[in-house]
DNA sequence: CGCGCTCTTGACGAACATCAAGCTCCGTGG
DNA sequence: CCACGGAGCTTGATGTTCGTCAAGAGCGCG
């Protein structure tokens, strides 16, 4: 893979990145060497399955993909939802086995960083390394913010909430607009992440486009009345940590 | 306060982290050396509040503490319970700004480590940040494992999923044998963690009781059937990483 | 044209919230 | 020693939210 298009492929990265703090050009080089090999995935197939141990992270360069888990009921449940930019699984590096999967929702398009390429990484670049665990506590800061929603709010509140939280993480990378953005996901899927079943998502998603919040239509989902979606799901961006200074 | 004392504090936290790693003596003196002060708090006093920015995270040495978050209508939700051998705020190292409040659920005694003195630790020590990020991966870990009991699993699979848990992390450092251990806190409270009202917490304990599953009296819970119990919550702890190798 | 996936609708039941009241336990002060 | 008060626990009645079951409609794709 030539390095110049690794360069392309980790622009939504950096963008995420830099939202946060700054990187010198050697930071930028040291990440864009440690990149291995970039793989694609069809909906529906796995990035890497809970269990497994793997040998190497990967970071969304295109598409949508989820961590899950699957009950014995034969329930799932989504616990994020990534998009361009993302680790999806960083944490394996250090958690070293996988408490969970990870599949793809759409195609999309991955870049692996082998583990011993992170090790020199955080030997040799200690800011760097802070950044790496920052985008690990951003997950766990969403995290939080789904489990209160799940434990405090309505199935409507929630939807509101997911969508409102993709839509601002979007932005960030440069793939939402004027209150719009490709979501082409099943309800289903979307009922897996709000935690309800799928008929139920049906009802929540009727009832949002009555209140005219939200229309999703063909995969494209635009917001109608952001004002009123966010003051439904009470969604405040804070958690995202939408500010640049040092770390 | 005297350096011997801080040793004697930091020994749930050295339990806890060689049970995932080993740590050189070197290592050992820098985090006892990072600490500042110790701060003793009582039960509903806030460690730390949502929109602060602290200038130093705190570590339980003993007693209980969560992280929750207040919602709009006055409920509030816990995302995590702490015990003594905890980090409850690692993260504002990082995020800069509490997206959360901590709370005292008991007498509890704490240990702070000022930012400035994390920073040195990163620069100079790359093993021991790995394991430091490591614990908050495990606090991420964690969250997931909530977050897939609040979308799927009923009021008292989460209740007996919570107590596997707490059991599960007391025994790593020493505070819960023969299936018994010390947890005084109100039914409110439990029900706040679990996501459900006080009402139907005292039903759903009531159940567990009926069950032989648990007892719980006088702030002394005993598991009076593990098996049962941890088969009720679908528990497996895979997810707490309980494995020590080289991170 | 027909098949399969996704979305939609209605009827019914289970899980849990809310409201309201009474109870137990335990520390405090007379 | 007992009366008092308050926090936490318990119980019953009732309503809402959401799940489950079952069937059908729309739609893209071969």
């Amino acid at each position: 893979m030539a390095k110049e298009t690794v360069k392309q492929l980790l622009e939504p990265f950096f963008s995420r990145v830099l939202q946060r703090d700054t990187l010198v050009a050697d930071e930028r080089a040291a990440i864009t060497d440690a990149a291995g090999e970039v793989i694609d995935f069809s909906p529906g197939e796995d990035l890497v399955l809970e269990g497994q141990r793997p040998s190497r992270s990967m970071l969304v360069a295109s598409g949508f993909t989820c961590r899950y888990r699957m009950l014995a009921d034969g329930n799932r449940q989504l616990t994020a939802i990534h998009i361009a930019g993302d680790f999806v699984d960083l944490h394996s590096f250090l958690l070293k086995e996988m408490d969970h999967s990870v599949g793809a929702l759409t195609n999309c398009a991955v870049i692996t960083f082998p583990h011993e390429n992170l090790v020199e990484l955080t030997e040799r670049y200690p800011h760097l390394t802070r950044l790496l665990w920052l985008l690990t506590l951003l997950d766990g800061a969403m995290h939080r913010e789904w489990l209160v929603g799940m434990g405090r709010l309505s199935a409507s509140q929630r939807t509101a909430h997911l969508i409102c939280e993709v839509y601002a993480r979007l932005k960030v990378v440069g793939l939402a607009d004027n209150d719009s953005f490709a979501f082409p996901i099943t309800q289903a899927t979307l009922a897996d992440a709000v935690g309800i079943s799928s008929v139920h998502i049906n009802r929540v998603l009727q009832e949002l486009r009555q209140r005219h919040l939200v229309s999703w239509h063909r995969g494209m989902l635009d917001i109608v009345d952001w004002g009123a979606l966010a003051a439904l799901a009470e969604f405040d961006e804070g958690y995202l940590h939408l500010v640049r200074e040092p770390r």
